[in-house]
DNA sequence: TATGAATGAGAATTCATTCAT
DNA sequence: CATGAATGAATTCTCATTCAT
């Protein structure tokens, strides 16, 4: 049961829907980390949440929605997670393994299940809200890994044009994911996913 | 006598189901290129295919089964073009690009329509069929990819361990397409790819 | 059950849709005779109709539909007793009254009471069909009152202008039902009906 | 002291909750001549009437009790200008057309919207309440009617026994306005009604 | 072999009403 | 007094699948 928020002591009208929202979200991410979307129901994940069925209907557009807001939970939890870890290495190398070691690190393994829902949404539901919230983590990160990227050519570890191929890396990491999903064994993704970052570090290191 | 009854009937029966599951397939490929499965029914599928609704089960297990099918049908349509344009250029680069332009070429547009629900599917309901089959298309793939590469070690175009890296196109391609189609703009499909294969036999070739 | 319908004793593969709308709705007219359309589900109109949830939306659109069907049958039904009735009497006067006898005769009961229900749908929901359909129904009895009216003006019981005022006796009928429902007592409906119709006709007559 | 707190608290505090009453039917007035009741919700009631959810329900039972409000009050202001509409005509014939305006006088165009809610509820959940305030309409109008009818007998218009038919004006108005809202084209109401009205006058001037 | 009528579980969603604050 | 968050029964409608013909 969710209760009612209270704020500062002094009894509140309004529900902080915003913090509600998560609330609920997170009380039910084990549900959808067990289960694919399509397996679960309003039903199902009101009686999880300890909230009744239109509840869900204040706080969500939709069973779509719920992901949505658990990937962007899971995310934000992530990147503290992985602004930890990248300060626990120096070169611009390590810190883009360690940026994409959410695709195969045990602590992601949530986030995981909930992202190949996500994306089979994407793929198949792509509504406006949905593109801007994508572009918008798209653009979060490669600003992200621009930053990286340039440290490494500040310590010259990186030549100059490395900046230009940043796009590289999270098309990649995200290919060799998504195709790890269906191709049993033949791609290691955590030994592949290395092997070409290394490829196209050896390689930016090396131009001139 | 009634009719040309040839050769064994098993036979005959087993090639005509193969055969009838192709042209019901294709009867509805403009459906399924213009609607996502979601909103498709059995209903609306047998009457484009002008068969009964029983009868969509005579040949196809459920209505995934036949995005399964028109993908392998295009994807083989796609392999004699494919064939055919890599027999047009030379060097292994020009080859690789050409045999990535699937993903964003005009003449591919219905299949990477179809791309994108079998994808989804394979994301939430990888059954066993599935996996099989992405295992076999992509080793299909990596096997005439690292042909590629071969010739292209062996005109001194690439380096020895172009090989080794031959999985990192196919990621590359499908993260790249992938990603493009949510974040609206941001990557351009066909430059960046292009750019980022570039980067790769740049650095292939510049390896010794 | 409703069962599977045949034609003349050979296996028919299509149902008759519209013999079969009438089927189910009858099947379900005490339902509807006794509840107010408001207070019926589908799953209770089904299940009476001895068919499934889902066939009720074989054979018509929606709840209102089958009221629809409903007035409908029993409309024709009453029609033909009407006919007959009509023909027991000789004067214009008495068939008229005959002719909306509809509005308080014991077995027209069932009829009246989908009426309303009828009533109050055209009252909330004028859908293009039902508009229609009242339009037709109306145009219907009004050239039937008129030849009615007509015949008593070639008997002489008329004067030449009663076809002027066919209308009246409709507008009349219905006013004094609908207003009867909820006027307890006020309205007696058969007694001020009747004498309306008699001043009506004693004016016609009296007209020369 | 606090406030003017007049007389007896309870007297006041009745008064208001009538006022308030029609306060909140008033200023949501425009949402239920705009749109049936069928297709408003407590919700959207409340939000126009700026007031909270549950305070609807200190004022009515529900949503039927908010249409009465409104048709109630309507009438009586209907009655206003009927009353000085009615002194601008001498002869009772034209102030029973006068009186039955109200059915296709664009400035009860509102009202008339109401009126539909109002019937259509009154003919499928015809409770108490409503069959009392329908009988106590019904009653002040007839009398009404009546004694228009009175002058005109008193002035020499009418034959004695118009009075005896006092009651066909009301039922035939109603029965022409209810029948126009779904018999396109066929019936012209204001036309009809007022045809009507006169071959009833000219009936009852005729009798001795 | 082909059909399409029938099914009915189950889906999403709504909304009048309650009641703790 | 007033509120609006919470409810959950109830509703309509869908549709993959079955199976008698």
């Amino acid at each position: 049961m969710v209760g009612h928020k209270t704020k500062g002591g002094i009894l509140a009208r309004t529900v902080d829907k915003i913090e509600k929202r998560k609330i609920i979200a997170l009380s039910c991410k084990d549900l959808f980390v067990q289960n694919s979307i399509k397996n679960l129901t309003i039903s199902k994940i009101a009686q999880t949440a300890g909230i009744g069925k239109g509840s869900i209907y204040d706080y969500f557009d939709n069973k779509e929605d719920i992901v949505f807001e658990l990937v962007d939970i899971l995310l934000q939890e992530a990147d503290l997670t992985k602004k930890q870890r990248l300060a626990s290495v120096e070169s611009a190398r390590e810190k883009i393994k360690i940026f994409f070691e959410f695709f195969y690190a045990d602590s992601s393994a949530e986030l995981r299940e909930l992202f190949k829902d996500f994306n089979a949404i994407c793929l198949t539901n792509p509504n406006e809200k949905i593109l801007l919230y994508q572009t918008k983590v798209y653009t979060y990160y490669d600003t992200w890994i621009k930053s990286i990227l340039q440290e490494g050519i500040n310590n010259k570890e990186l030549s100059q044009d490395a900046i230009t191929y940043s796009g590289i890396f999270f098309v990649l990491s995200k290919g060799t994911f998504i195709s790890s999903i269906s191709t049993s064994g033949i791609i290691n993704l955590q030994e592949d996913l290395n092997t070409y970052i290394d490829f196209i570090f050896d390689s930016m290191k090396g131009k001139k």
